[in-house]
Parts: C-alpha cells; structure tokens; sequence
DNA sequence: TGTACATCAGTGAACGCGCGTTCACTGATGTAC
DNA sequence: TGTACATCAGTGAACGCGCGTTCACTGATGTAC
C-alpha cells in the first residue's frame, strides 16, 4: 500500500538514524542492512526505497554522525564560562560518557580505519564533512590565523579521537578513567593553555 | 599424506604473517580464512590443523603484529644518535612510509575500533600485549618515575595512532603528508623535548 | 465533488555469494617392535 | 635393520548462515479529470 510523503520521511530519518548508531556500535562490515532495518520495524525489501546501495548509506550514516557529534562540541563549547569553550569541548570529548557510548559518540574513534580502508572517492566525501566539522570548532580555537587553527584542529581532534579509541579497548573501567583523566590535562594544558 | 615438522612450522608461520598482514590492510571481518590461506598457498579446509578459530588466529595475529612493530621502534630508537631515541621512534611512528603500509605498520591505527569491540575476555590478552609493546619503549622514554613514563607512553602512542589513522582516510598525498609532519613536530615537542 | 487511475512504500520470496566450520579421506612420515 | 602400523597435514566437498540486492506484487494515498 501507498504512504504518505510525511510517513516515508519518517522512516527515512530512522533507517539513518539507527544506522549512524549502529555502524557505529558494531562496525560498518558487521552491521548488516537485515539488522538496521530489523531496528526500525520494517523488512530488510524495502531498504532500497530509501537508500541506493549500503556504500549510500554508509556515507549518509557518517554524515549525520558527524553533523549530530559537531553540532553536540559546538554546544558545550558555547554553552562554558569565558574562555573555557575549547576546555569544555576537551573534557567532553575526552569524558568516560563518550568512551562508553561509542553508537552516539565521534566516528573517528569508532571508524576510522574502516574510513581509511574506503575507496579514494568515499574518502573525499568524507574528507568534506570532516572539513565541515572543522569548521564549526574553529571559532573555539586559539591562534593567531586561520590556518593555525585549522592545523591545531586536525591535530587534537584525531589525536583525542586515538586516545578515546584506545581508552575502549581497555577492559579495565578504572584505567580508562586514569587514561582519560591524564589525556584531558595534557590536551588542555597544550591546546587550552589559559 | 604426512608432512614433516618442520614443514607444519613453516605453513603455521606463513599463516599467521599472512593473517596478521591481511587483517590490517583489510580489517579482521573483511578478511576471511579462505583468502589468507589461499595467499599461503593451501586450501582453506586445512586452517583448522594450524588453528582452534578465527577469532584465535585474530588475536595470535595481533599479537605478532605488536611484536613485530614493538621490535621494530626498538630498533629505531637504538640506533638513533644520543639522545634522540625517542624523536626517532616518533619520527617513524609519523613517517608517510607508515602511513601508506598499514598491513606492516601499528595495530591501534589499523584495528583499534574493532578491538575495542572484542569481547572482554580477548580484550584483556591484547591489553598483555599492548602492556608488553610498552614495556619495550619504557627505556626510552624520558620521565622521572617508572610511572610516569608508563603514562606518557599510554598517551603517547593512542594518539600518533589517531594522527596516523585520520592521515590514511585524507585521499590527498600532499595533505596526509602535511598533517603527519605538523603532527611530529608537535610530539617531539611535547614529548622528546631537548 | 466524485470517480478513475497512477504512484510507490513496503512485503516476502528468491538470487548468488562468501563466510566459518566440519569431516571422511589420502598417504608420506615418524614410531614401535 | 626391516617391517607393520599409527599419525596427522592437507584436500575437497559439504554444512548452515547471513549478506546485499532484485523483483513481482499489494493496496492506500495522491492526482487528474
């Protein structure tokens, strides 16, 4: 039967939403479209009125995950006291929350070499909406010029996104706070000084 | 038809370099037993004389990768000239040459999410791994206390692995070379001042 | 306003495929006597 | 030293399974007249 255009909508916005968590939480290759589309309630057929292919979705799913985890920094940027936003940004990214939430936290640390294993073309797509993200942070940024910025910024969000990977593969909860405890001063200490 | 010993220990040893190659340049889910036997040369069927499982292949794989790479930082690290061991290993660590071998290059780059979402149980061995890789560097890392150089490692390493990590997923050269130089700079500096 | 028709989101079954794993079998090597 | 036998690495075929994708079909909704 027919839908209406709101009702398909609607489930667009789901398949990609429960996509970004899931490819996320299990992996791209390790989560399946029968499993995503399970999530939804819909059967695994109709995933192709709304997505061209799975690569499509992949693509869309680190989109919105990246729109979503941006949109998050710039809120705890904006909403910390004067001159503490990049401090903020550096806490939260680093928090034991986000290291325990891998399906709605940064795609880098939960990705990021399933992304460097993309063909070249995918690659650029997703250089762009990293590029996006960046952009967003840069406000919060210290340095001088633009382009100072933008190179603090492509060094401490993969380097934290490292560290909060590692962080994860610890299976001790007590180490991973100490992990995130020190990198959380060493990062505000060399990008937040102040 | 029988075969001899040594034979055996040499297909076990070509299997698992073979493994421990593929599984980074592929992914551990991407990359099956058929294919990593077929590259040694012998029918997948016969896997199961060398070992119990995949995941028991997976975690043995990791294993001789950390071993290989950790021997390797020692290696540069002797060899450099007084007092630069440590810049030497972050030099490397950071190199483009590493960047574009991931299959010969550092676990946490290349598997660290999925790692990290390993079971508890195979997460504690590789976490005796990683704890054995740091061990191999703890002499050259500067530092008062035996502790403190274990915490500079720990935060050391996860995010070169993030720098070098994100550079891969760049489809520009010139970019990746860019941010990798940036980036060692900024550990030397931190970490190998002097 | 009412009627006829086109649209198309979702279903359910099927497709070929590669996966990890098992198993009966082979036959040269190692071992026991 | 020579013979009989056990071992077991490797083969090849098969297993059930879930994957991504396709497709004929359904039928309520939106559209055209």
């Amino acid at each position: 039967m027919r839908y209406s255009l709101e009702h398909k909508a609607q489930n667009h916005e789901k398949i990609l939403s429960t996509a970004a968590r899931s490819f996320r939480e299990r992996g791209g290759d390790t989560s399946g479209i029968g499993t995503v589309m399970k999530k939804v309630g819909l059967k695994k057929g109709g995933f192709y009125r709304h997505f061209k292919s799975k690569d499509d979705l992949f693509v869309e799913a680190v989109a919105r995950a990246l729109d979503e985890t941006g949109r998050g920094m710039v809120e705890v940027a904006k909403s910390a006291p004067e001159g503490q936003a990049l401090r903020a940004v550096i806490e939260r990214y680093l928090s034991v929350g986000h290291a325990n939430s891998p399906g709605t936290g940064c795609v880098r640390a939960a990705l990021g070499p399933e992304l460097a294993r993309k063909p070249v073309a995918v690659r650029k797509r997703i250089e762009a909406l990293l590029e996006a993200y960046r952009e967003r942070i840069l406000p919060f940024m210290p340095g001088r010029t633009r382009g100072e910025k933008q190179a603090k910024i492509r060094l401490l969000f993969p380097s934290m996104a490292g560290v909060l990977m590692m962080a994860r593969v610890s299976p001790d909860a007590q180490r991973r706070e100490q992990i995130l405890m020190e990198a959380r001063e060493f990062f505000v200490k060399c990008f937040a000084a102040g």
